[in-house]
DNA sequence: GATTAATCGAGACGGTACGTCTAGTCTTTAC
DNA sequence: GTAAAGACTAGACGTACCGTCTCGATTAATC
């Protein structure tokens, strides 16, 4: 996964704050205080003055390197992933939480299987939901905001399945005329829409049937 | 589609204001005026005191009979499509805007791509992506809206969905084992998510390859 | 003291309604609701509706019959005092509340310092303090009120001590030249600064000090 | 008289405001707005709304500060009064519009006269008269403001006569017995409770006449 | 090491909207 | 036709945050 740390401003940018000399500290301090007050508010509770307070920092310290409360913690967020990347590095751990690859054991559906079981896990992991699930809310009425959240979590992470199709594809395992782009919304987008907007549980046993329903389609052979 | 009138309150509801005496003027008023200002402020900027202001009302009026500006929403939704239902209805209009059921025609593909196409073009339209939208967006955060939403508004259009598979089954035409309430979701939840999340253009195009891609599966056979 | 019951309308005057069939029950409940009200929240937050709801009236029957707020607890005290007098009448008594003449016992000094006590004892009774003193306040900013108050509750109390030293001054115990509306408020207005704005206590000895010091002046004799 | 300017407030006074911070041009805007409102559409009609927005200044700009309308009414009517006084200081007026004492020619009478005809003028100017009698009136009702008022406004200038009555003591004018604080009311109370009540107009011949009756008495010499 | 300029915590500011409360009017049903 | 009941329009209340602004007090880079 990529860093999100915000690359540095350009010198010309002359309305720009000064990125060098910025307090790595309260940055921290506001990513703590908007996650937690998040998982433990809610979205529309929590206020950027409530971050403000809790990590002890002025207000204006956030609207200089903000543009709003969606903006706040969708860094946050991509800084949870970072921090959570480098933790698994640092064990020396070889798969960490987002691998940069599907796995590819030859076995089309197991693999599928398990990064969907995978994906199901953290989803039902309070941690992740509440914080994850206020972005994608925000997305879906804010255009701009929803438009970076897919390009900065969603479509790299949709990314690994158009790859592990295509190796799919060349194994013979996958027809050559199916748009892999497309192909993988058969299984994700129906976890996608049950976990986001409720309409039924998921589980394993829910995304195993997924990637059977999908691979073999539901005309009888 | 069920009328979404409020259903009389029971007499012993001591607190509540009384129903019977209800305004009729106001509630088409408010239903009006919270639908275009969502259409031409979106959501988050449409206040309730906008909607009193424009309903020419007292904002008593609304917080006497709903509990949020997402609850007004929901059930000036909810009219709306009532509306429509009536209207067709008295236009002696056999197929009405939404179904009682999906056309079987005995070719599954066709009737499935047919809806689909129809469900694009509603999507694409701002007179109905706008409210549906951020109903949508509010029932991802707020938990109870979420249900009333998907109950309300989702599921009946699901179960058409689940009436047409099944009888496809009967027919043969769609694997015995297959399970419709998860089947439906292969084509319709792709749709709901490139909606949603905007992670990709919808057209008819897409639509029918979703539903070919569903119908036969991703394998070769 | 004049009965304070509002006088039958006349006839011609088409907009008002009809006196004759007013509810008696109504009006008493008002009154008593009103001023228990005042007593025990005080005037400023006694509101019309907690009057009806209170009195279990509805609030057009308030409105029907009086202008405001003021204009109630003006009648509702009146009220009070005929009750009052009433009692004190059926009682057999012939000294009543608030008596026709200050008594005449030849020793004007004496004569002034028993009713000044007594009005003392009565602005101490929290009874009559609250609500008098709403009134009286209201009358300060109401310049209308102001007038029906003074008209209808001071000046008949006033004109008492005009009596009594006109009495007095017959009887060559005030100077001939002394104008006794004027005069009366030596010792009247002094007291009634006190209560009204608390610039200091008030007692018995207060008022005996009043009256000594009007009649015999200040200067040395 | 003494400058109002509310006091520093001490350091540990946590919860409260910074007073260093406070806008002065807000607090002057806010004077003036409640003011001009008050003797506009007087003091009921006159709301913290209102007043805010004449001002050009955020309501809570006016809650920070002050605890009720009658508040801020009250310092800025103590404000107009310094600026009055300042007003006259700098014209290098030595005697001031309120001055510390009353004039000691010798004459009691005249000097007594003197003042009181300059009350009746101010009591007759309708730019003190509106904020002067609103406030009064709320003090009637709210103890605690009535408390604030007499002590700021009212006790200072009686502590004048106060002064007066004691130096004619000293030189045999008036008797030694008599208590300065209770003689004052004599005539200082009628005047009051005309102007206060609306018991009967006020002129200068009238509290001419009361200061003949109080120092001379009403009982013949 | 001293200078200097930007960021920092803090919080007052002008505003907007909230959700509540009451005013005074209007409508319905019962007597 | 008056009454009780209570929904209605209207708008002020006092609170909570918004995003901007100023104020010293750090603090980091430059001299």
């Amino acid at each position: 996964m990529a860093d999100h740390t915000p690359p540095p401003r350009t010198p010309d940018d002359s309305r720009r704050p000064d990125v060098s000399r910025r307090s790595e500290k309260s940055r921290r301090a506001i990513y703590e205080a908007a996650l937690s007050l998040v998982v433990e508010l809610g979205y529309p509770k929590t206020t950027i003055e409530g971050i403000a307070a809790r990590a002890g920092v002025g207000k204006q310290t956030i609207y200089r390197w903000w543009s709003s409360k969606a903006d706040v913690l969708l860094e946050a967020f991509l800084d949870l992933g970072d921090q959570a990347a480098r933790a698994a590095e640092e064990a020396g751990y070889a798969g960490e939480r987002e691998p940069y690859a599907i796995a590819d054991t030859g076995d089309l559906a197991a693999d599928l299987k398990g990064v969907l079981r995978a994906t199901v896990d953290e989803l039902l992991d309070p941690k992740y939901d509440r914080p994850y699930r206020a972005l994608a809310a925000e997305g879906v009425v804010d255009e701009e905001l929803g438009r970076t959240f897919v390009a900065k979590l969603l479509e790299p992470s949709l990314q690994l399945y158009v790859d592990r199709l295509r190796a799919a594809q060349e194994a013979g395992q996958v027809r050559p005329e199916v748009d892999p782009r497309i192909a993988l919304e058969l299984f994700v987008s129906p976890l996608a829409q049950r976990w986001l907007q409720r309409t039924a549980p998921i589980s394993h046993a829910y995304t195993d049937t997924l990637v059977d329903y999908a691979l073999n389609g539901l005309a009888p052979r």
